[in-house]
DNA sequence: TAATTCTAATGGTATATCCATTTGTCCTAT
DNA sequence: ATAGGACAAATGGATATACCATTAGAATTA
């Protein structure tokens, strides 16, 4: 007596790799994995899940650039849970604003918008001891005469204000949305910009005085100075006529020749 | 005459696939690629860039699942340029939160601000429209028995309140927190919040009067009420005893048996 | 005892082969 | 002539196998 199912479940062509992932990430959320933690070799969870080896190391890429494992070659490597990789959130901003999802022109809003709760939030929370790091990053900022190192110390300038909010998502946020900024900056054309050594210590004399309106301006200010020399420019869609891709293209190009491909 | 360099140029363990993902990225960053375009079929991409069809295969699996590619099986299949997964920002987050990166508590206040800025610009920025689509997703909750899709509602309605920002990376902030909120209260058990039912409307009628102080009230004493249940519990850290992974082991064991790794 | 070499384990890559799915085409029956 | 179905080709999905590069520890030797 078949019990004939009134609703069908949906087919599932999930593949195979997916469900190795899944059932790792299991594992991570209900703690019985935990970061430092080494999976077996690809080869011995290739045979305990019945399953190929480039299947599992497809499983295993996709938890590496998602920043939860790490790969270790030679004896004594294997997979390694890490403890996160914020970087993804950038690279995920990023792609966004690549694929034309979201526009610089919100990523740089929300920046400001997110950086001025921040630093009220910090102006509330700030021990001295965040407050003194802050100051000696603007100290670096100031004798650091290479631009790219400059901008290095910039972007921490960020995340030590929001390092006072002892919130870490919040920490995350603010970094990822400065390094998109940096990037951007970086392709256009980086400037120097003198004028802003005096916008930072006004910031931090006025996160100490628990100024929040005060701290708010000056960052606002700060922040309108750098993002109003990106959004004028058209910086991006520059659709550059040379090929840029198709490195040592085969001489010897076999029947099985690239066919008008979106790469051609 | 050899030229002695002063300073070594870092070797570069870089693997394929990483390369062949850098080149497809620069292709979009540069323009010369764009969402619906197609990749020629990873054979003719292997020999494009003279490499085998798995390192060409690795790259696109890294591409597929941050959002960037699409692949489609059968002919005309092959990869296509996504316009994006917002998806992606949450599984980040979410990663970062099993991992211990970031706590519960951080991803709650974060929301709760986030939430707040939001609604403190909706209310500036709001247009009828906006508010009438809030005014429906409401109804649609009230009339909503089953939990889970009474769920989703209000997930979307934080969404449709970022939506009146007209800030896409906003909407993507407030709907990843908002996902990553709703799994945890799946997973801690969800109950129905009948009291939540006038404290939609109060938001969206402040919304409506422009009132950003009352509107961030209320969204407040919203996201209290379901943010305190869930951080009082212990919720994550149970570490089951019980076996989770490890399927269908092999029964005829070969001389390679997985020695005491993290999943024995 | 210290330096060197050897060795085994492991991830990285390549090659070959087959399967499942999808789409288009051609053939056949109506 | 048209509709339907069978067939074929292309493509991603998956497997098996082999070999290389790297690493860490053991064994060996000076």
């Amino acid at each position: 007596m078949e019990t004939p199912e009134l609703s069908f479940q949906q087919v599932k062509p999930r593949r195979v790799f997916e469900e190795i992932c899944e059932q790792i990430r299991q594992r991570l959320a209900s703690g019985a994995l935990k970061p430092g933690d080494k999976l077996p070799a690809e080869r011995d969870l290739a045979l305990e899940f019945k399953v190929s080896r480039p299947a599992v190391r497809e499983a295993l890429r996709t938890l590496e650039i998602s920043g939860v494992v790490s790969l270790r070659k030679g004896v004594k490597g294997g997979a390694f849970i890490r403890d996160g990789n914020p970087a993804m959130l950038t690279q995920s901003l990023q792609d966004l604003m690549f694929l034309g999802r979201v526009s610089l022109r919100s990523l740089a809003e929300a920046r400001e918008l997110i950086n001025g709760m921040v630093i009220k939030l910090a102006c509330e929370r700030g021990t001295e001891a965040h407050f003194a790091a802050i100051e000696e990053n603007i100290k670096l900022i100031d004798k650091t005469e290479d631009l790219a190192a400059r901008a290095d110390a910039g972007v921490l300038f960020f995340k030590l204000i929001a390092r006072a909010t002892e919130n870490e998502v919040l920490v995350m946020l603010v970094d990822s949305l400065s390094d998109i900024i940096r990037y951007v900056i970086d392709k256009t054309g980086r400037v120097a910009r003198p004028e802003l050594v005096a916008v930072r210590k006004r910031i931090l004399k006025a996160m100490r005085a628990r100024d929040a309106k005060a701290a708010i301006l000056a960052m606002n200010g700060y922040l309108d100075v750098v993002h109003k020399g990106i959004l004028d420019q058209p910086l991006i869609e520059l659709p550059p006529p040379g090929k840029v891709m198709a490195p040592a293209r085969s001489k010897a190009a076999p029947k099985r020749a690239a066919k008008a491909g979106a790469l051609a």
